[in-house]
DNA sequence: CTTACCATGTAAGGCGTTACATGATTCA
DNA sequence: TGAATCATGTAACGCCTTACATGGTAAG
């Protein structure tokens, strides 16, 4: 137990919640995980079949479905391996903000550029900070409903934090750009 | 003029603004973009000989002083690469919050342990804000030495509030895991 | 009937880290 | 004299994305 892949730790989380097919855990990824975390199909097939070799999880056919759906679940080792997992400290955060990049060498292509990809990045956390307002809303109609729901909102509203720290500073920084162009 | 790779642009972003060895540029990208970006000595070396090969930039070595220095100069060439690359639209900011992602599966581990995960976060946090709120102080007062430095404060604003956001949001989060823990 | 979505996977290749290897210099 | 820092690099390996390949189904 000491070099837990991540995307080993995602899936199993994931089908600790419920049953999935690799398809559907792309999509709660590109939902639910979707601000701070992403991956793709190829690396969730062979992550899903080498999981189910570890016996971490089992893979069985949808027969009652005319689709060629292979659902996954978790198994009490599977179980076992996220819980150990969850209870190691946090290895690293990472982020590499290509916006900050180009920002940090602003000098070398001057205001106006530069606060054109202010301008994307804000418009592009407006949109996402929408559909978490959106989660959020959802999510504290349900609350009761599931255990796992409040953790779920937490990071929502970790999301929403961020993000409208993110658009108060875009506007700062848009201010001081124009100001000094002038 | 398609595909430019981050760590080129990285390093000619900084060459931009001095000449510098590849122990240089490690040391910057570890303090002044370390909150946004990251790399190895493994990616550092290898680029800037790739760089020198492709003219953009030039290697000579350090005759005045008694180690044994390879500094790093820009050429026109890699100035306009850089530009161009900076005219590009931002192709995508990523991150990866492992602290998130145990968060979001908090309830397969209980409040207790969640909340230690979020101790963790929030005391890193806190120090990098530290050092951050140090950096702004620096900036603002040589803000007109250099016209790059109104672009760095701008990144380290940046980081500012989001950190502030953090430890907000780390604070409510607690709140809330303890309340419904009772 | 055709577009969008459901559904699963592989192969090649890119990009980067970690660990290793080496050695000088500075400072306590 | 020993530790920390300066200084440069390589090799192995890991992990992931992109692009490709294939086919079913639902809805308009």
């Amino acid at each position: 137990m000491a070099n837990e892949k991540k995307m080993d730790c995602v899936i199993l989380g994931l089908l600790c919640h419920e049953e999935l097919t690799g398809y559907e855990i792309k999509k709660r990824i590109n939902t639910a995980l979707k601000f701070f975390w992403s991956a793709s199909y190829g690396s969730i097939y062979p992550a899903l079949n080498d999981l189910v070799n570890r016996g971490l999880a089992t893979k069985r056919e949808d027969t009652g479905n005319k689709r060629n759906k292979l659902i996954y679940t978790i198994t009490d080792e599977g179980r076992n391996y996220l819980k150990e997992w969850l209870a190691l400290p946090v290895e690293k955060d990472e982020l590499r903000y290509e916006t900050l990049l180009k920002l940090f060498f602003g000098n070398e292509q001057g205001a106006e550029q530069t606060i054109s990809h202010i301008d994307v990045f804000e418009e592009k956390t407006r949109k996402e900070l929408q559909y978490l307002l959106e989660a959020e809303k959802s999510l504290k109609d349900c609350l009761s409903d599931d255990g796992a729901h409040k953790y779920y909102l937490l990071t929502v509203e970790f999301g929403i934090k961020t993000y409208d720290a993110y658009l108060e500073w875009c506007k700062e920084a848009k201010k001081l750009l124009m100001d000094n162009g002038e």
